[in-house]
DNA sequence: GAATCTGAGTCTTAATTTTGAACTTAGATA
DNA sequence: TATCTAAGTTCAAAATTAAGACTCAGATTC
């Protein structure tokens, strides 16, 4: 986990991955949101590259110049537990009230939680966890 | 979000978290083991207890002058989910191996593990799941 | 085809934060 | 009384971040 916060133990860096996974994926359109500065936000996004976690493609909209976009690869869509569980602390502790994000079954629309479940995917209350240090 | 990532957004924040996690509680030991400086390591704790993660209580050990720990508040506790997931995370896309700490039923010692379920709390696919903006 | 616009940066200087090391303090112990 | 220790403060030096001006290359406009 060192290495986990490494990467996460930064203010921008969860800004910028909060943007990623609402889809914004172009440098100019994070620092507008953010407020980012710009040597900061270009650094950040460089080590996120070099971790694997975003990805910039080219792309191109029709009748447009090339351009860039900072997209999460399969490592980057695998921090959506992290973050769900996250807004959902928020939410119970931080802000008190629902927090502007969640998820939602694709194809039912029915909202879904970030829960501890057993072996077989029963969910076992927090209560009941104990850490574990493991070899 | 943006509250909880400027809890969290730091370094030594994290680490911190995860020492009171594994039961670490005294600022001495934390200083040794995260080699943090004292002085960073003293504005973190107040910060955490001034955002009501941590809460510092006196203590006695037998024999012993009054210390003080620094322990984990209901708030504190309620970011177990994210650690785990995070450590998850960790585990499949960052060490490669197997993360160090994992959850485990206290009562049956079986492994836990985050996921993401249904209201009815049945497990579902991370890849059915679409983030939702919420009003 | 010269001038302008735009996205995505780089560069520079100033302000802020972090570090490391030394110093302080209060209670317990020798 | 002198010493030890946990838990801090304090301070100067080093590192990082911020703000804003500048660059650059490909479109677009005049």
């Amino acid at each position: 986990m060192a290495l986990a916060a490494e990467i996460l133990g930064d203010r921008w860096t969860l800004l910028i991955l909060r943007e990623a996974f609402y889809g914004v994926c172009r440098y100019d359109d994070m620092r507008e949101d953010l407020k980012a500065p710009r040597s900061t936000l270009t650094d950040r996004l460089n080590m996120l590259v070099a971790r694997g976690i975003l990805e910039k493609q080219p792309y191109q909209e029709a009748g447009d110049r090339v351009r860039r976009a900072y997209v999460l690869t399969e490592a980057g869509r695998g921090l959506a537990l992290t973050f769900l569980a996250l807004a959902q602390w928020g939410e119970a502790h931080v802000t008190g009230g629902a927090a502007p994000v969640g998820a939602a079954d694709r194809e039912t629309g029915a909202p879904l939680r970030v829960a501890l479940v057993d072996a077989n995917g029963a969910p076992v209350d927090l209560g009941r966890a104990a850490l574990r240090l493991r070899g």
